[in-house]
Parts: C-alpha cells; sequence; structure tokens
DNA sequence: GCGACAG
DNA sequence: ATCTTGTCGC
C-alpha cells in the first residue's frame, strides 16, 4: 500500500496546483448543496442535499466502499460515492464533510472534488487535521507555515475548497453549521437502517 | 522514537 | 465513521 500512497500523494500536489482560490461571494450561491457519507460496514451510503432558496431535493446513493479511512487521504474514500450522490444536481456552491485546503498538500476532499468538477466547494470538518489555530481580529484561523487556510467557528472548521477563498470561509462559518449538511447527515444515518 | 491524525 | 450506557442539562 505505499506505492499507492506515494502515488496518491503526487496526484495530490498535481491537484493543489491546479486549485483556483479566488473569491466567489456566498450571495451568488443561488443553490447549495451538501454531502455526507454513512457507513453500515462495507455498505457506503451518501446523500447528496440541495437547497435552492425555496425547496429541498436530494439523491442517495449506496455501495460498497472499498479504500480504507487513512488520515490525508479520505478522497480516495469518499469522493467516488459523493460524487455518484451529486450526479444530476446542478450546484453553485458544494459543502462536504472534511477539509478543502487545510490539508498537508492543500488536497483535501473538498479540493479534489471541486477541481475534478471545476466547481465551487467549500470544507466544513469537524476535527482539525493540520495546523494551529490562530486568533486575529476575533477570528480563530488555521494557520500551516504561516498562511491562513481556514477557520474555525465554534467546533467546526471551514476551509476553500475551490473557486473559493478564506473570506468565503468566514462568510459561511458565520451563517452557522450549514442546514444542507445538518440534513445530509440526518438523512443518510437513518437510511442505513 | 514520539505525537498527530478530516471521515 | 462506528461501537455503545448512563448521565447531565435545557
Amino acid at each position: 500500500m505505499d506505492y499507492v500512497l506515494n502515488f496518491l500523494r503526487l496526484l495530490q500536489q498535481l491537484i493543489a496546483k491546479n486549485v483556483v482560490i479566488e473569491h466567489f461571494g456566498l450571495e451568488n450561491a443561488r443553490s447549495i448543496c451538501g454531502v455526507d457519507v454513512a457507513y453500515k460496514g462495507e455498505e457506503g451510503i451518501a446523500v447528496a442535499v440541495r437547497f435552492d432558496g425555496n425547496s429541498y431535493q436530494h439523491n442517495v446513493v449506496k455501495g460498497k466502499v472499498d479504500f480504507p479511512y487513512i488520515p490525508g487521504y479520505l478522497f480516495m474514500r469518499e469522493a467516488p460515492i459523493m460524487l455518484k450522490a451529486l450526479e444530476g444536481l446542478s450546484c453553485d456552491l458544494i459543502l462536504m464533510d472534511g477539509h478543502g485546503i487545510a490539508h498537508p498538500r492543500k488536497s483535501g476532499i473538498a479540493t479534489v472534488i471541486g477541481v475534478l468538477l471545476e466547481a465551487h466547494t467549500m470544507g466544513v470538518a469537524k476535527s482539525k487535521l493540520v495546523g494551529d489555530v490562530v486568533e486575529e481580529g476575533g477570528v480563530q484561523y488555521v494557520v500551516v507555515n504561516g498562511e491562513k487556510v481556514g477557520v474555525k467557528a465554534g467546533k467546526y472548521y471551514y476551509s476553500p475548497g475551490n473557486k473559493t477563498d478564506l473570506q468565503d470561509a468566514l462568510d459561511l462559518s458565520m451563517r452557522g453549521y450549514p442546514e444542507v449538511l445538518r440534513v445530509a447527515d440526518k438523512l443518510s444515518k437513518e437510511l442505513k437502517r
């Protein structure tokens, strides 16, 4: 499995070179999607929820998940099934569990999916993967090598995935935990029964 | 060698 | 993520 991780690391470095960190502006997101995955042993249940400001809609995908969870390589385990769940949904902004550039190689799952789909994405994680939390002007930033790569608000970490920036992460964090993610999490966990 | 370690 | 009882608090 050593070969695989070496290769995947190169892939992540390539992805990191293609990330686009630029201001999006949440006000430009007419539709926001949230994706989450729950497990029942080897079976993964992915749910993608879309909210367009008026109504909700969602996709459910179940399938075997082979790749193990390895810190730093989450995308290999969850990106495939997440992408399937997102099929057919048009989302101006995609949110998902996990980090974006707040990653050892600036290539968290939100970045991988964002670059792959050329979409606006943002990672929302429940715990830190890398960096130090530094407060500045009333805001808690996730800092890696002196660079601010994310924002911590409450117990959540927000970091740009692709075609979004730190300002977007801060703006999103101030809206509180995204409802689409709360719904996706709740739905995926109750559908595995 | 030791500690850290998204879901 | 999942396993898994009781317990503290609004």
